[in-house]
DNA sequence: AGATATAGTTCAATCCGCTTAACTATTTCG
DNA sequence: CGAAATAGTTAAGCGGATTGAACTATATCT
């Protein structure tokens, strides 16, 4: 059990609170400068992880599925995601992103890395 | 000039990822939490960093200064932010938390230290 | 002083996000 | 097979987020 006292923890501590800021304010960046929400742009990294349905969706956004589904139609729409049926269950979707969705995310996650390093120099 | 093959820069990449995330979730869920929207917390954070002004915030966030006054007004019926004549320009606004909007935001960075802790030390 | 710039508010309009409730379709359980 | 559970959609309705335009008030520049 490492104590709060402790270096390393504090210099976590400290590096924690400048990446989140960071990491926020990037989000907010990237999301609107591809027309999305936050909420959209949250939606696409956690689809961007795995393939899911609709109601997994709206479990890890904390909405109804319902909220979901209106999202989803609304990402649908913007031709960033596929909903397609699940074969072994015809009452599922299988949701996953397109070519276009996966583009967006993927340059989003390249911008961070690229500021991280950066921020990765400072800091050693 | 570090390499990107740096297994430090690796490393802090893998963990960068983690922690979004994590951050991502964690700001979501405490948002709900206390009533508000993701975008309410965001403006909450940068307030509590420092006093400013409307168009301040509203820079911050990526939206038009009326965009901002609108969302201040919400928090300010809220009783999270205080909003005050400048004395030395009248025409500018001193927006900062009240105790209230301070004790949510400082729950959610001590939450965050938290989870942070636990992250540490599984990858110490 | 007068013109211009700056800070913020208000309003109308639009879109997004969200919920609840009612519904369809499919699967699973007894 | 029939009942219950599960996955998702749709619709109505509310409130937040956002914009552009019009406006007030104050400060700054010439």
């Amino acid at each position: 059990m490492l104590s709060t006292s402790d270096p390393f923890i504090q210099a976590m501590q400290t590096w924690g609170h400048i990446f989140m800021r960071r990491s926020m304010r990037h989000m907010l960046t990237q999301a609107k400068a591809n027309g999305l929400t936050l909420s959209q742009m949250i939606a696409l990294l956690h689809i961007y992880r795995g393939e899911s349905g609709v109601s997994n969706v709206g479990a890890y956004l904390g909405v109804s599925t319902a909220a979901a589904s209106q999202m989803l139609e609304r990402l649908v729409q913007m031709s960033l995601v596929s909903r397609t049926e699940d074969p072994h269950d015809r009452r599922a979707k299988r949701i996953a992103l397109t070519a276009k969705g996966r583009r967006i995310v993927e340059e989003s996650l390249t911008t961070r890395q690229t500021w991280l390093n950066e921020l990765a120099e400072n800091l050693t």
